[in-house]
DNA sequence: AATTTCTGATACTAATTTAGTATCAGTTAA
DNA sequence: TTAACTGATACTAAATTAGTATCAGAAATT
């Protein structure tokens, strides 16, 4: 059961990449070397973050993109809902068969609970806590 | 981001139905009718089910299968093991390029802390319980 | 003005996973 | 001996995920 998609993985890294170079305008093309991220793949992950208003661009030689936001104020759970949306069940799991009344269904309820502490933490979870995180790893290892 | 598979999902129902009916077999065919799961795939989940312990089956005519243990010690966190594996990152977010000491790596250590959470949460939410839940939504129904 | 370096948009293919089907051998009850 | 079952396993189809390709247009550079 994998938790997190290739999207979203290559955006939590391109978005740490990006929110430890605090000047300037990144190309694609740097970034996608820098990660080894395939560079067309990576192209349409960050567009999506730029509809998405997590990153920001600029046209043109010299160009390429950067945060539209203080790292601390983006959340994984923020990236995880743009390339895998919101987590949810099965759908089928509490249909007619078994709870003919989906509104008061106690089954569901027990799993919208555990989705919603899911989503909880991975909001707390910012990519400016990674990059702090990151930095005191490196820090230890001298 | 769908948490449970088809497969998970039948199970569930099926061990659910199951453990509704105390008594004798229950044959393959006739949960999959009364579940309205595809048979063959039922069946495939079945022999899952059984290799794994929860259920039991008797071969030949009047055979079928049954829960091989109290519904209260089946947690929904078995099946989803089961089916879907332990749940886990995708396991390319800590490469090296971000964090070259895997074991130290402060990072993996968030998700690992929500993987755990999530798995305890399953891991009480049994059979029995659900059970429970549904007669208690039956009888509100009147 | 022409060229190079970049993003915007979008269509496409390939690989993998999930869902579902089919088949045959063997077991048990009637 | 036949019908109703499971055991094992191979297979196909559909959906999702991962990755590629292409063309148009914008800005800096020459």
């Amino acid at each position: 059961m994998k938790v997190l998609n290739k999207e979203t993985d290559y955006a939590v890294r391109a978005l740490i990449s990006l929110g430890m170079k605090s000047d300037g305008w990144v190309s694609a093309k740097a970034l996608s070397d820098e990660q080894t991220i395939p560079y067309q793949f990576l192209r349409r992950i960050l567009q999506e973050l730029i509809r998405n208003g997590l990153v920001e661009s600029k046209e043109g030689a010299g160009g390429g993109v950067r945060l539209a936001k203080e790292p601390g104020l983006i959340a994984v759970a923020e990236v995880i809902e743009i390339f895998q949306g919101k987590v949810q069940l099965s759908e089928c799991m509490f249909r007619k068969q078994l709870c003919s009344n989906r509104a008061n269904c106690v089954l569901r309820h027990e799993i919208m609970r555990i989705e919603k502490m899911v989503n909880q933490e991975f909001s707390q979870i910012t990519i400016g806590k990674l990059i702090d995180d990151l930095k005191a790893v490196e820090a230890m290892k001298g």
